[in-house]
RNA sequence: GGAGAAAUACCCAAGAGGCCGAAGGGGCUCCCCUGCUAAGGGAGUAGUACGAGUGAAUCGUAGCGAGGGUUCAAAUCCCUCUUUCUCCGCCA
């Protein structure tokens, strides 16, 4: 949710901010809903002002011996019009805040407008790696090496569902441990959230109520639960409705989750495999902060997701997304995009994002000032780090060898029992 | 899943239709006394959101877990929900 004010007072220039996303936003009927919301709480306010003070007079009267029928019959009067009135104020609000809760956020300043065409690479790190054989893709590669059954996953959760077994199981789970370890030295603090989380996680992550589709909801459990489509979800809400001290600010935080998504109508006949599925696992970097913490701690953390896949000796690139690529939470997000060499393509491996202070005003989170002792919204980052079925494809098929054998980066090898490569099976 | 109890300000806690924006403690802040890591006395201590006003002050409205309802008037009565605790059952 963006500031009231900014549209009360300018919204011309929020609306040309908005069409750096492409998205032209009239703000002429919210500004006369806006309007009319003032004038009802200014009568309905007097109103019950003036209940207030006869309703204190009354016993009063009473004591006195005096008659206070009619005075009850008029106040009677009084309390239907402001029932009335308040039914209205309800309406209008409720129109405001829907509005405002479909509002994406504003982009950054300095990001170009347009979409994904305007993205814009700004690091590489290696390069693409090339083969003096025919190299298979991780598809292939996971068969033969016997690291996922896609056939038995499919038996059991339908398309876009796989199983890890055995070393591919293990593999995946060296590559959690390996970013686990990673972000503990660097002082973020482990959440294991629930995957099963309240509606109002998704209204302030932003996904609801734009995006409500995109979720798995869960039919028969008590409330109005949905699978978790990244940790970000449950992270972002561990202050919802909140007050820190600013000394208090930055939070660091990581977690781990499973992560579950519709992914209804996607480009799931190019992308083979574990590319995108209906249920994958990430560890994800969240961040609370003071508004002049954010800058930083962004960079803090595109550092430590882009660190973490030299570690593994990927290549990859880091983009930084024209606005209208931005999710429409984000300010501004930086997608690290790692290379497939079966698709020739990079793919995004993780997401860096600032959110400034829109969740953090959807979920009424916000710290008191040192300097004034005033409350100000906190600002809200996430960056996965990283999502772990994107980078397993993408290692598989980087470090094949001409034998069809998957050599394993050197940092995740104490987690594996020392292994350095992974061999197709017999049949 | 079944039965019961509870939710009040930073914390504990009173409160049972109008005199309650809320007693009393504790803590914290300031002041006095004393004088020196003790004790005593006094004062202050909802924060917030929204509206009016404005450099400000100030006024109003809401707010006793949340949301509804009854009433001229609700912390107080009624309904729904959430959370916590206790007991039983079941289970990793």
């Amino acid at each position: 949710m963006i500031d009231v004010n900014l549209i009360r007072n300018n919204p011309q220039a929020i609306r040309e901010r908005y069409l750096k996303r492409g998205k032209d936003i009239d703000f002429t009927a919210f500004l006369q809903l806006d309007e009319q919301r003032k004038q009802i709480i200014s009568q309905v306010e007097q109103m019950k002002a003036q209940r207030n003070k006869v309703s204190a007079q009354i016993p009063q009267l009473k004591k006195a011996g005096q008659d206070v029928a009619q005075t009850i019959a008029e106040m009677k009067a009084l309390g239907d019009e402001i029932a009335k009135q308040d039914a209205e104020l309800g309406k209008v609000n409720e129109q405001i805040r829907d509005f405002l809760l479909r509002l994406p956020n504003l982009p950054d300043e300095d990001l170009l407008a347009g979409g994904k065409e305007n993205n814009q690479p700004i690091y590489t790190y290696g390069q693409k790696p090339t083969f003096d054989f025919q190299p298979k893709d991780h598809v292939e590669l996971a068969k033969s090496l016997g690291l996922i059954d896609y056939e038995r996953g499919a038996k059991l959760a339908g398309n876009g569902s796989w199983i890890y077994t055995g070393l591919g199981a293990r593999l995946e789970w060296a590559l959690l441990s390996y970013f686990i370890d990673s972000h503990d030295q660097k002082g973020y603090t482990f959440m294991l959230p629930p995957y099963m989380l309240g509606y109002d996680c998704g209204l302030t992550a932003g996904q609801f109520p734009k995006f409500e589709d995109d979720v798995y909801q869960l039919a028969n459990a008590e409330g109005n639960k949905f699978l978790l489509p990244t940790a970000e979800t449950a992270l972002v809400n561990y202050y919802r409705d909140e007050i820190l001290a600013e000394s208090q600010l930055p939070k660091k935080f990581y977690g781990y989750s499973a992560c579950f998504r519709r992914e209804a109508g996607s480009y799931r006949s190019e992308e083979r495999g574990m590319i995108r599925g209906h249920q994958f696992n990430k560890v994800e970097l969240f961040q609370y902060t003071t508004p002049e913490q954010s800058d930083a701690a962004f960079e803090e953390m595109v550092g430590m997701a882009c660190g973490l896949v030299e570690g593994l000796g990927l290549h990859f690139q880091l983009s930084k997304l024209a606005a209208g690529d931005c999710s429409d939470s984000m300010a501004r997000t930086y997608d690290i995009e790692i290379y497939i060499p079966s698709m020739d393509i990079y793919k995004e491996v993780s997401s860096a994002s600032n959110a400034r202070d829109y969740q953090a005003r959807r979920g009424n989170m916000r710290y008191r000032r040192e300097s004034d002792k005033k409350l100000d919204y906190m600002h809200t980052l996430n960056a996965s780090g990283l999502a772990t079925s994107r980078v397993f494809p993408a290692l598989l098929e980087q470090f094949q060898n001409a034998d069809g054998s998957v050599t394993i980066p050197e940092v995740l090898r104490k987690y594996m029992g020392g292994l350095e490569k992974i061999c197709p099976v017999k049949k």
